[in-house]
DNA sequence: GAAATCCCCACCCTTTCGGGTAGGGGAAAA
DNA sequence: TTTTCCCCTACCCGAAAGGGTGGGGATTTC
C-alpha cells in the first residue's frame, strides 16, 4: 500500500512516516504544503493520501477538492486536530475517505488505513455516529436540493431584496416569500438570508452578476 | 479641434456634423453604435469624442469606460436626452469630461466643446449644481471611503453573522455595531446588510473565502 | 484652538426577518 | 387511489435589523 503525507509540521510528518513504514506501508511521498499535496497526488497517484486538514496555502478539505476533481478515484484521508462536525460535512460532501483525528492511537490508525482497502471508511465509530446526526438534521448543505422556486427566491435574496419585494416581483404573498425563505435557509444550512447570499455566490448556486461599476 | 461623434441616430448625428462641421470643427469619425466608438477612438485618436448616452449595443457610459481603460487621456463629452443625477455621477466617475444635454442649443454647445481646450469642463452651471448636490450626500459609491473598522465589519456581515455576534467577536456594544452598519449602507449606497455583502464580493471588497465546494 | 475624522455608546422607534402552526390545491409517482 | 412533493396562503410571535438623535473621547490637521 503506498502512501502519500501531507502536513506541514515536519517533525509529525517524519513521525508519522517512520510509524507508517514500520508498519509495513510505503510512504512514497512527503510534503508540507496543500498545493504540493495535489500535485504529488496527480503525479504519484499513491493508494491513499493523507493530508492535513490546515496547512498554511491550502486547507486539507481544499486540498481534498482539488485531488478529486482532476482524479476522482483518489482515496484521501483527512487529519485533523479537533474534529469538528462541520468539517466533518464538508469532507464527506468532498467526497474523503476518512477523517481522523491525530489523537488517535497508532494500532488503530494503522488498521484504519488497512480498512481503507476492502472499502471500509477510516473513521472511528464515534465520528460515525456525529456523522449520521449530522447528516440527519442539517441535510445537505451543497446545492441539489434547492427547488427551482427556491433558486429563483434565492437569486433575488441576492440582489438585497426585501420580502416585501421579492413578494411584488414574483407576484405571490409575503407570507409565501418567507415560506420559500425559511426552507431554503433549512435546507443550506445557514442562519439567516445574509449568509444564504453568500453561500450562493460562493458554491456558484447563483451568478455573481454584472455590476463592475 | 478633431472630433468623433457617437450615436445610433443617424440624422441626428449627421446634423451634429454638419453643425459642427460649420462652426469650423473638424469631424474625423462617425459612428453609430457603442463598440464602434471604442475602435474609432483607439484608432482614430481624436481630440474630443461625444458620445450618445444610449446606444443599442453599449450605453455611452460603458463606451466612456472602455475607451479611458484603453486610453486614459481621452477626453469624453457623454450626450443625453434626459439628464438624470445618477447617470451624471457614473460618468464623472468614469472620468468624463463632460455631460451635456441634447436640448442644449448650438451656440452654447459649440462654446463648451472649445473651452474642453482650456480644461473646462463640458457641462452647464445647472448640471454642475446638480453634480455637487449629488456628490455631497450619496457620497462615493464605488469603495474606498470605507474605514478600516468598516471593512472589517463588512467582513463579518458577509460571513452572516448577526449585530450580536459581530458586537461579541469586535468586543463592541450591539449599539456601535449598528451605527457602523449604518454608515456602511451609505456609503456603499445599499438597502441593507445582504445587499451590501454581495456589493462586496463582487467589487472585490472582501475576499470569498475558500469554500468553493 | 478649532475642525475633522473616527470610534464608541445610549435610548427610542418602526420595520423586517425568522420561524412556528395550520391549512388548501395541484401534479406526479407509487 | 393514496402518497408525496411543491407551491401557495394565513395568523401570530419574538427577535433582529435599520435608522434617528444625542453625546463622549481620541487623534490628526490646519
Amino acid at each position: 500500500m503506498k502512501l502519500l503525507v501531507a502536513d506541514d509540521h515536519t517533525l509529525f510528518r517524519d513521525g508519522l512516516a517512520t510509524l507508517l513504514e514500520a508498519a509495513g506501508l510505503q510512504v512514497i511521498g512527503q510534503v508540507g504544503l496543500g498545493e504540493a499535496a495535489v500535485t504529488a497526488a496527480l503525479a504519484l497517484r499513491p493508494d491513499v493520501i493523507l493530508v492535513d486538514m490546515s496547512m498554511p496555502d491550502l486547507s486539507g478539505l481544499e486540498a481534498l477538492r482539488r485531488i478529486r476533481a482532476a482524479w476522482p478515484e483518489a482515496q484521501v484521508v483527512v487529519l485533523t486536530d479537533a474534529e469538528d462536525d462541520t468539517e466533518l460535512l464538508d469532507v464527506v460532501d468532498a467526497g474523503g475517505r476518512g477523517y481522523l483525528s491525530k489523537n488517535l492511537n497508532a494500532e488503530e490508525f494503522i488498521r484504519m488505513l488497512h480498512g481503507l482497502e476492502r472499502g471500509e471508511a477510516a473513521m472511528t465509530r464515534q465520528t460515525t455516529g456525529r456523522l449520521l446526526n449530522a447528516l440527519s438534521h442539517t441535510q445537505r448543505r451543497t446545492t441539489g436540493h434547492l427547488t427551482e422556486r427556491e433558486v429563483e427566491l434565492l437569486r433575488l435574496i441576492v440582489e438585497g431584496c426585501s420580502n416585501r419585494h421579492i413578494a411584488q416581483v414574483l407576484q405571490v404573498s409575503e407570507n409565501t416569500v418567507k415560506y420559500h425563505i425559511k426552507n431554503i435557509l433549512q435546507k443550506l444550512a445557514v442562519q439567516n438570508r445574509t449568509e444564504a447570499a453568500t453561500h450562493a455566490i460562493r458554491v456558484g448556486l447563483v451568478r455573481t452578476g454584472a455590476t463592475p461599476g
